[in-house]
DNA sequence: ATGCATGAGGG
DNA sequence: CCTCATGCATA
């Protein structure tokens, strides 16, 4: 018997992606954009910048044929394949990481050392810098007073139905420890971090935890993947999605802990989980061009895409989702710094 | 722990 | 097309 992996993606999805933050998110937005580079006095300006700058780029992912250089890394492509390898696909390897995973890397920090423009050369994107200098760098650096819309419709799994929270007869299903939780960028922390705690202590995977959430039984709450239960530990959320996760969990956390007091109601608790699929991968060269190109244009037009994607022998939506990621990944909580 | 991707919902 | 919440496949 095969087990179909019949998944749920119950939805809940962005449902308002307008302003309604009160000021926690402004912090993010506001890290956000001092992270950008006063896109003003641009201009040609700009044209130059980015035609060597991507020049440069181009021009690292192209040495890649350099007998050494550094003395890491050797790639292997570039080659004049007749098709357009984009993209590389790895065999799978079926691996139980889940969570208690002993990996000693330790992560290489991305210090994302931008080139200054002096370097010259190239004008790999001449047809490109013309409309970017012009056309594509009008970023209106304006805030229009975000109207805090108080009511939190974040429904974190109430997307088809009503899912009320609250039905008399057993109201109070996330008992959040504050009434009014502030949503503290702090709060937010310390729980993540007593939730790894305590899910180690149970022994449970974060995979396991994202599967068990299903036998909540909570409306409009199905099952996550480990992945989301790692990001919420390690606060690589939005604000908006740690919020809406926490009560969820920490359901889940009383109900685990309950179980495992009393072995005779928690039994799915533990989830087994078997994947086999393959993903695409964007090699460094690419890689690093395509930062190079993010640094100036967080937001380049189709156009642009389309022509970043053809130099870099990319597809044109991996490219776009490359830099929708890019965007989110750099607006991503990580106010644990500033308030 | 993360990279690349899908999809819903809003413009 | 974009943002956002999530997920699968990986390193």
């Amino acid at each position: 018997m095969m087990a179909m992996n019949a998944k749920q993606p119950f939805a809940m999805h962005a449902a308002l992606q307008e302003p309604k933050f009160s000021s926690l998110h402004s912090s993010a937005e506001a890290m956000r954009r001092v992270c950008l580079p006063a896109p003003q006095l641009q201009g040609n300006i700009f044209g130059s910048f980015d035609e060597s700058l991507l020049a440069r780029a181009e021009a690292l992912a192209a040495v890649d044929i350099v007998p050494h250089a550094k003395g890491h890394h050797h790639h292997h492509h570039h080659q004049p394949p007749p098709f357009k390898p984009d993209a590389t696909y790895h065999a799978m390897s079926g691996v139980p990481c889940a969570a208690a995973l002993p990996h000693p890397a330790a992560l290489a920090a991305h210090p994302l050392p931008l080139p200054h423009p002096a370097l010259d050369g190239g004008d790999l994107l001449e047809h490109l810098s013309p409309s970017l200098a012009v056309g594509g760098l009008a970023e209106p650096p304006a805030l229009p007073a975000p109207p805090p819309p108080a009511a939190g419709p974040l429904a974190v799994g109430a997307g088809p139905p009503a899912a009320g929270v609250g039905p008399p007869g057993g109201p109070a299903p996330p008992p959040p420890a504050a009434p009014e939780a502030e949503s503290d960028p702090r709060e937010l922390e310390a729980f993540a971090e007593r939730f790894k705690q305590r899910r180690v202590r149970l022994g449970v995977t974060q995979a396991d935890v994202g599967a068990a959430l299903a036998a909540l039984k909570l409306p409009g709450v199905g099952s996550l993947s480990q992945s989301t239960i790692c990001r919420f530990e390690s606060l690589t959320l939005s604000h908006n999605n740690m919020t809406a996760l926490r009560p969820v969990l920490q359901a889940w956390l009383e109900g685990a802990e309950a179980a495992h007091r009393d072995r005779a109601a928690g039994p799915e608790l533990l989830a087994g989980a078997e994947r086999k699929r393959k993903r695409t991968s964007i090699a460094a060269p690419e890689k690093r061009s395509l930062e190079a190109y993010f640094a100036l244009q967080p937001r380049p037009s189709s156009e642009k895409i389309a022509a970043i994607a053809e130099k870099l022998d990319l597809k044109k939506n991996v490219v776009r989702v490359w830099f929708c990621n890019q965007r989110q990944k750099q607006k991503r909580m990580k106010y644990s710094a500033v308030h």
